[in-house]
RNA sequence: GGAGGGGUGGCAGAGUGGUUGAAUGCACCGGUCUUGAAAACCGGCAAGGGUUAGCGCCCUUCGUGGGUUCAAAUCCCACCCCCUCCGCCA
């Protein structure tokens, strides 16, 4: 959520801002609310000003034992008129409110403008896509040549955009998400959570999911209150909701690995083969929780952590900073960490590293206490995936594929293999 | 699921209809004292919102939402959450 004082006394800054992420918002009519509620506002306080010092006098007079029906017959009629004036006030805040809630985090400055992810902007590369002396496989013939993925089973149990896991690959799966656990909070200093997959609403609204995204969510037994989590990022960031932080405690770093679940309601007739967009998938999430003064370095920081994964699995990579049209809702400048799939002879996404301003703070309350005013101010929140697990599976896969359909296991993953060095094929 | 107890400021904890936004303690900030620190003493210290050039003034908030009343932390109703005991259970 945008401060709504800035609404007031910057509107039209903020409109432009707006704009370049394309996102039109009317100023007029915004104004035109406001000062409504300005007028309705300042009415309202005034008639309970009124019925306050009333009620005061009222008390002291019968202290005194004096009579007091006159001044309750003179009282009489503000009841009535503030009860209106109220119900008005209430309405045009809850008309603002759901404003508010509709509109998304300001880009940063320093964003490429863009319409979609065309425009977005390469920043830096690591590793080069290894040359092939055989048509490589994608991961699912190679899931089917090691008879480790099973979309068929999936969708007789689940339906489509499901997968089963077995055996190598399984445990390949496995050993990903406890080496990126291991990596964070060994290596980068992340504290390792555990957290419900399943939240209120507050929850989802807290990090911006709801109320303009519901369709994407899954929610609980159709329960418009209970959601399945898209993300950890909604049990992680949420941990600060409505609470004051102690100075002392920030930087807050957190990491968990959870499954995560998505309607994909916009996306049918996309990625629709292999395991690349799913209903449900693991990732390994890292949020941050920082002063405002050092959130921009912590999202370098947590961007480099996610590329660390990448690099110590020696997969190739490039980092893309999102234009102002592609950057997502709540955030105000996003990295994507785009992975090499040989088998598309392309990069796909595989981690989204966000700083989101005092944006979804705002909504959550979260707050630290500022030891240089002694007050309470709102933190700022990053996230970004470290990495997405499923997607992390396909980049091996596919990256250390042979030409007999076996697969190499990264050096780096052997220990959480057991020692194992190579997923073998069992139909050729 | 049954029975009981409870949700008040950053924390602990008083407060059962009228100058109570809320005693007291801790924490925190400033000062006195001290070579320095601690202790002691003095003073300050809730949040959110409105309005104002500013000093300030005003409104709201005692789990949430309704209600009673001129007036609600305090009375009534519903809901949520936490704790204790019993039952059940991975």
């Amino acid at each position: 959520m945008l401060d709504p004082q800035l609404l007031r006394n910057d509107l039209e800054g903020v409109v432009a801002a707006l704009a370049r992420r394309g996102y039109h918002l009317d100023m007029e009519s915004y104004a035109a609310l406001e000062s409504r509620r300005k007028s309705i506002q300042v009415h309202t306080e005034e008639l309970q000003n009124q019925r306050n010092v009333r009620s005061k006098s009222i008390g002291q007079a019968k202290a005194r034992g004096e009579d007091i029906e006159p001044l309750l017959a003179e009282v009489a009629q503000i009841g009535e008129d503030l009860k209106q004036a109220r119900h008005e006030l209430d309405g045009i805040r809850a008309e603002i409110e759901r404003i508010l809630l509709d509109m998304p985090n300001l880009p940063a400055a320093d964003l490429p403008d863009g319409a979609d992810e065309t425009q977005n902007q390469e920043v830096r590369r690591w590793g080069s896509p290894r040359k092939f002396d055989f048509e490589p496989r994608d991961h699912v013939e190679l899931g089917e040549v090691l008879g480790g993925i099973d979309f068929d089973a999936a969708a007789r149990l689940a339906g489509s955009r499901f997968a089963v896991l077995g055996g190598g690959v399984a445990r390949l799966h496995r050993a990903l998400a406890q080496f990126m656990l291991d990596l964070h909070t060994r290596v980068h200093g992340y504290r390792e959570m555990y957290v419900p997959y399943l939240v209120l609403d507050s929850a989802m609204r807290g990090t911006g999911q709801l109320p303009k995204f519901a369709e994407d969510a899954f929610c609980f037994d159709g329960d418009p209150e209970r959601y399945l989590i898209p993300t950890a990022e909604v049990p992680l960031t949420n941990l600060v909701a409505d609470q004051i932080v102690e100075a002392s405690r920030l930087p807050m770093k957190l990491v968990a690995h959870t499954p995560c679940f998505r309607r994909e309601a916009g996306s049918h007739g996309k990625d629709t083969r292999g395991m690349i967009r799913q209903h449900q998938f693991d990732k390994v999430e890292m949020v941050q929780i920082s002063a405002p003064a050092e959130s921009q370095a912590a999202h370098e920081a947590l961007t480099g952590h996610a590329e660390a994964v990448l690099q110590a699995l020696e997969l190739p990579y490039r980092v893309m900073l999102l234009c102002t049209g592609d950057t997502g809702f709540s955030a105000s400048k996003t990295y994507d960490l785009e992975v090499w799939l040989p088998g598309q002879q392309t990069y796909r996404e595989i981690s989204s590293c966000s700083h989101f301003s005092d944006f979804q703070a705002r909504r959550m309350q979260a707050r630290w206490r500022n030891p240089a005013t002694g007050k309470p101010e709102l933190v700022h929140t990053i996230n970004g995936s470290g990495l997405a697990v499923g997607r992390t599976l396909v980049a091996v896969l596919e990256n250390y594929q042979e030409r007999d359909g076996s697969v190499r296991v990264p050096q780096a993953l052997q220990s959480w293999m057991g020692g194992l060095d190579t997923l073998e094929p069992v139909i050729d």
